[in-house]
DNA sequence: GCGGGCCCTG
DNA sequence: CAGGGCCCGC
């Protein structure tokens, strides 16, 4: 208890303005941060604040390099198809249209807008040529585009004659192919044929065309390379014909492929870049295997063997899903014929898809229910009011007995706490600064407990360790267990309890804890008080600051982010689905005012224990305590003022001033602390109450209220008022079972 | 130096 | 009710 009657105190109150009642709370909070680092810290850490916003802009900008320098990469693969495939594999009829196009001469309508990416491809060898070449079309051909042509070439043109003028025919075709305005096939040649007169680009190249043509070229050639020339693009018209089948065809089963890739990796990966990355990786493996084959097949081969390529990749992703689950769907088979392919898919993936939501759901819900069994067993025999087997645990633990579900969920906590590996690593996480950085305020924590326990922690300067913080991201994900696999301890990683600094009624003289309380609730208040208890905060050198920052580098910003991330550590906790709240609520804030017809100076513990379902630290701590503080304000004052009015209404002795549920002073109090007036305030707040109001009348007319610090006799004695809480007030639904009784 | 308290202010 | 200043005990 602490220690309020030493005279010397008294005396030293009297010299000072101020009025302390210099009272020996117990453990002490990191309220401090609030009660002193504000002001000073507000000027002094600003800087630090700055700096760890810059240093989250760094860690921003390091992931936005992140995912540029895997987009670079990805579009460099790419680019080695010319293009952004917007499906993987998609290259090779990109290439092949694109091949096609350039020997008809033309950019087809209808081809860029058949889907796939030849437009793409098309759009990019333009760029190429208008950076590289604006005045030689011809080495705006693809790098195998004249390859692939002249061996296509070759097979056709077995005439001798024919074969030595190839590459005049090439040229002229080349010619046509690359001119806009080219709409004619006549083979009476391109510069007749263009309906417009040539810019001066296209003058320039014609007079490059002169040059190689020679002049001398004989009216039946030209005719017979126009025959040629028709009877190749008739092969080619039903080339692309065939190709354009295959490329629905292909498309369609890459939406199908995409589809049963993204529904089940979206659902597992969290990370979903891994799995894009992987996929498109793949996918550019594939790409790559195919255009391999292309310079060696012929484009029948090709088109008939990539989609069956991507539909046994398909087939064999259906049967690994199918297997993992269990055999769930064997009458399912993969579609047989190519035909049906597409369509067959298509629902396949779909019923595939809602298949794996429906088993992992199933599956994490076993889980839960799992954890939240073992963990909701009452921690001793409870009375069987329910038939045993007829309700189920997880019910019976939430609706059944408000008291057991507070301390399952106390359990729960103290779960959560034990399976935190290292407390280092959170430190450790801690100085890593990152959008959502709650790691400021964690460290403090447990850094508390560690030196005590070993002075072996990290020293101030050795900040900015390589981050095992996670991304943002993580802490918006899925709501999965993230104790097994996060690479640190989140929802209580700052309660590492690794340290008993003694028994838990060792902590602070204000345990005012019913002494049968031995239930684990009192087990995690004490865990939690060790974990927050005063000795934390004598560590603060330690504290994760910036270099050159002091203990004082904690801003407020800092604070208030701490308690963000804190909240949002909450979403990702085993328990998000209980009582665990972020922050303080209007319901806690008229919890602690009932709680203040009990306790007017409550210790930070006891506002830890009684307020167990919020995630707590500085901040929090630091605004309950300030709550209370601000109650007490508010009764002193109506204690003064109402002593006060009754010695002005010629009250004599204080054995005459009684308070009573009528009273004036108590409609104020109750007014203020329990406005709803729904809360039977017990009588032994009426009496502190009357003794307040005693003391203060006594003072006032003995003339103490000269004295600057006349009220802090009062405060002492008040304070040691305090009666213990109700049990009932550490369930976080105390309000309902209060207000409703 | 830190936590915690009171006082004042908004 | 919160922020800030100031103070005290440890």
């Amino acid at each position: 208890m602490p220690d309020h009657d030493s005279t010397a105190l008294l005396s030293k109150q009297s010299k000072r303005r101020r009025v302390d009642i210099g009272v020996k709370r117990t453990l002490g909070t990191a309220s401090a941060i609030f009660a002193r680092a504000n002001a000073s810290l507000l000027s002094a850490m600003n800087p630090h604040g700055s700096e760890q916003d810059m240093e989250c802009a760094v860690v921003q900008h390091t992931d936005g390099e992140k995912s540029n320098v895997l987009r670079k990469l990805l579009k460099r693969a790419n680019s080695y198809e010319d293009a952004m495939m917007p499906f993987p594999g998609a290259t090779i009829i990109s290439q092949l249209l694109k091949n096609n196009v350039t020997k008809n001469g033309g950019s087809e309508p209808h081809f860029q807008g058949s889907g796939l990416s030849s437009t793409g491809s098309e759009n990019h060898q333009e760029d190429v040529c208008s950076n590289s070449s604006h005045d030689s079309p011809q080495e705006c051909l693809s790098p195998f585009g004249r390859p692939a042509m002249s061996q296509f070439d070759i097979e056709r043109l077995t005439d001798e004659h024919l074969r030595a003028k190839r590459a005049r025919v090439e040229n002229i075709i080349r010619g046509m192919s690359h001119s806009p305005s080219v709409t004619l096939r006549s083979g009476e040649g391109d510069r007749e044929g263009l309906p417009q007169p040539p810019s001066p680009r296209e003058s320039y190249r014609e007079n490059k065309r002169k040059q190689k043509l020679p002049q001398q070229q004989q009216q039946s050639f030209q005719q017979l390379v126009s025959a040629r020339k028709e009877q190749k693009q008739e092969e080619r018209r039903q080339l692309k014909l065939q190709l354009e089948d295959m490329q629905k065809q292909l498309r369609q089963l890459q939406e199908k492929f995409y589809q049963i890739y993204d529904s089940t990796d979206s659902e597992n990966d969290e990370d979903g870049n891994l799995s894009e990355d992987s996929l498109r990786s793949d996918g550019l493996d594939h790409r790559a295997r195919l255009d391999d084959s292309t310079h060696d097949r012929s484009d029948n081969e090709m088109s008939d063997l990539d989609p069956g390529h991507f539909l046994d990749r398909a087939r064999a992703l259906l049967r690994e899903q199918t297997l993992v689950l269990d055999g769930d769907k064997p009458k399912q088979d993969v579609p047989q014929g190519k035909g049906q392919a597409s369509g067959s898919m298509h629902a396949e993936g779909k019923h595939l898809a809602e298949t794996l939501k429906q088993e992992l759901n199933t599956a994490m819900s076993q889980v839960v229910d799992t954890v939240v069994k073992v963990f909701a067993k009452p921690p001793r025999p409870v009375p069987q009011v329910f038939p045993p087997l007829q309700m189920p645990q997880e019910r019976f633990a939430v609706n059944g007995e408000n008291s057991n579900f507070h301390t399952a969920n106390q359990r729960l906590q103290c779960f959560g706490d034990v399976i935190i590996p290292n407390p280092l690593d959170s430190f450790s996480a801690m100085q890593v600064p990152g959008v959502n950085d709650q790691t400021e305020a964690l460290p403090l924590v447990v850094r508390k407990n560690s030196s005590d326990q070993s002075s072996a922690l990290a020293p101030p300067g050795t900040h900015h360790h390589p981050s095992l913080h996670p991304s943002p991201l993580s802490a918006t994900m899925g709501f999965s267990p993230p104790s097994f696999r996060h690479p640190f301890p989140l929802p209580l990683m700052g309660y590492p309890f690794q340290s008993p600094l003694g028994p838990p009624s060792a902590y602070g003289g204000k345990d005012r804890s019913s002494p049968e309380s031995l239930d684990l609730s009192r087990e995690t208040a004490g865990l939690r008080t060790k974990m927050s208890s005063s000795h934390l905060s004598h560590h603060r050198g330690c504290s994760p600051t910036h270099p050159g920052s002091t203990t004082e580098g904690l801003s407020l910003s800092l604070i208030k982010s701490e308690c963000g991330d804190l909240q949002d550590m909450s979403d990702i906790s085993p328990y998000s689905g209980s009582t665990i709240q972020e922050g303080l609520s209007p319901n806690h804030l008229k919890k602690a005012k009932l709680m203040f017809f009990y306790t007017r100076y409550p210790s930070s513990n006891m506002l830890k224990m009684f307020f167990s379902d919020v995630k707590f630290n500085r901040c929090i701590t630091s605004q309950l305590i300030k709550w209370f503080s601000n109650f007490r304000e508010f009764y002193y004052i109506q204690m003064e003022k109402f002593a006060r009015q009754a010695i002005n209404d010629g009250v004599v002795g204080a054995e005459e001033l009684s308070i009573s549920r009528d009273s004036e002073l108590f409609r104020a109090l109750n007014m203020h602390y329990n406005k709803a007036n729904d809360f039977e305030v017990p009588e032994r707040f009426l009496e502190v109450a009357q003794i307040t109001l005693r003391e203060f009348f006594n003072a006032i007319v003995a003339g103490k209220d000269v004295d600057p610090s006349w009220k802090k006799a009062i405060y002492k004695v008040i304070c040691k008022l305090d009666s213990e809480v109700p049990e009932i007030f550490k369930s976080p639904n105390c309000l309902q079972e209060l207000l409703h009784e």
